[in-house]
DNA sequence: CCACGGATGAAACTTACTTTCACCAGGCGT
DNA sequence: ACGCCTGGTGAAAGTAAGTTTCATCCGTGG
């Protein structure tokens, strides 16, 4: 009998399988039959019960309990449970994801989904990583101070401005998004010392937002810039320019990551913001949430 | 009725957990205590028995067994394997990374940014990996070939469905977003055999998406919903169903992680759309891009 | 107010797991 | 060679875990 085994057991580093095959030989005929299964199999083995893992290796359900003290379990269950997750472990290696930007041609639906969703994820965290909570702060304290905050964004970041500005609104904030030149400008004219402007765009090119931005920076407001590109012209004319990471290759998957990166961005300005007055946020998200109730059916249900 | 309904629920990819918590509303008050426990630590819950899991959820061990029924498992021995293999696989949190779905109140910035990022990226991700690739192609193709596209969503999802409904027109494709029921309604009557409507709701219970989808179906059209929730009310009137994968806890980052997820899913079937048909699409995007193009300022240039 | 249907836990029941024990085979001292 | 000991083993008993059934409770709508 193994004398060991209680001794080896308590420390089994490594894997478990690695650790039962070491002990392996010093276990009783019956127990290396178990073992074998066990180790050739691992995530089948956890699928079966005592006793049909006992059928298989021939022996009885006795030496499988057994077994299981040999290698340092408390019984059958433990034993299972470690060998799913030993199992579900070492199946990460062959996932051939789909890592290069681009998407080939004859690529399949499912491959496409692994991409774009690799793509979009890296950019959310890579926003993340490069983001300056510094600049943040002091954005986020220009705004919770703010009288007024005019949001302004042309079309696919006009999204991410109208989210942004949706955001605000919902804490209590007064924010305006315009989604055309002519009224930003006029409002913008109007903007002064205490109040903020926040213009959105990717490339950091898109000339009406940028216009649009010097005109309230004359006014005397603090303006902010979200750009992908930090030397683009928009940072020119901002006080704080927060930066998205998106790498964007071709045309093709397009806007979407850095709608994403900027939706990103927008939301942590948001939840700093909300995080400045907890209970006043909190209760105008709720009196929000209660407004579009009825508009709601009951909810989730069992079906049949 | 759904078809991918009973699928989804056998088809089950992706996270276990993630499963778990798409369809926690849809659990009975004691079934989503269970939930709420095994989501919460996989781990934890892999260790218990069905007694003491039952006993630590303040419920019977029939409730347990009837929570695993409804995620989809044979019983309780299942889920626990099933479990254990879903927690050995996220070793991921290195860092101690506030991973918890909410935000501490003395919270700095550079937490609150670090936590939003990766719960954002977790989404898009866990989104991705339970996506049917088939059901997504049965999508794409009724797009393909769909002589209208109508478009839903209220509130925030209206901003996804305006931003879907751009994408596919950018590539050549007839398509419409409504963000009012009234002329959403109207809409829906017009459409017919070989038309294909599109209602995005987070929480799948938003009325007057779900009417209108309804409409749309009556009169012949494809119906598809875009929910987080794969048993909400809206499952009921769409012919395909795709689930995002947010696991939204309070209000508080409220809707941006599920709002990414949604746009990756969009983005997804437009790539595929696209993909169908590369160099029309291809001509498409450049003329649209060209369109733009004196909109922006001599581009990125070195700062003084 | 009652009928209805879903949600729930107590208890009966089944299955899985664990322990006990008797037996057997081989080693070994006399 | 003979008993006697020892470790290995499975049958069976025992215990605990998991599952089913069913009566009850509670909110909902007629």
């Amino acid at each position: 009998m193994a004398k060991s085994a209680k001794i080896s057991a308590s420390h089994e580093p490594g894997g478990l399988i690695v650790h039962i095959s070491g002990l392996l030989p010093s276990l009783s005929p019956a127990e290396q039959r178990v073992a074998r299964l066990v180790v050739s199999d691992p995530a089948a083995a956890a699928r079966r019960t005592i006793t049909d893992l006992a059928t298989a290796a021939e022996t009885s359900e006795a030496t499988v309990i057994r077994f299981c003290r040999s290698v340092g379990m408390d019984g059958y269950p433990q034993l299972r449970i470690r060998l799913a997750a030993e199992a579900a472990r070492r199946i990460e290696p062959p996932d051939a994801r789909v890592v290069g930007g681009d998407i080939p041609p004859g690529a399949d639906l499912a491959q496409i989904i692994a991409t774009i969703a690799f793509n979009d994820a890296r950019a959310v965290e890579e926003t993340a990583e490069q983001l300056d909570p510094a600049v943040c702060e002091q954005v986020v304290e220009a705004i919770s101070g703010a009288g007024r905050i005019d949001i302004y964004g042309a079309g696919a970041s006009g999204f991410v401005a109208s989210d942004f500005q949706q955001k605000l609104h919902r804490i209590g904030r007064i924010a305006f998004y315009f989604p055309d030149v002519h009224t930003a400008l006029t409002s913008a004219a109007l903007l002064g010392r205490g109040d903020v402007a926040v213009g959105i765009s990717h490339t950091g090119t898109t000339s009406d937002v940028i216009e649009v931005l010097e005109q309230a920076r004359t006014r005397g407001a603090v303006t902010v810039a979200l750009t992908n590109f930090p030397r683009s012209p928009i940072t020119e004319v901002a006080d704080f320019v927060l930066t998205t990471a998106a790498r964007e290759t071709t045309y093709r998957s397009g806007a979407t990551a850095s709608r994403l990166a900027q939706l990103t961005v927008v939301d942590c300005l948001f939840v700093g913001v909300a995080a400045r007055n907890r209970s006043r946020a909190r209760k105008a998200l709720e009196a929000t949430a209660e407004a579009v109730q009825s508009h709601r059916v009951g909810a989730n249900r069992r079906r049949a």
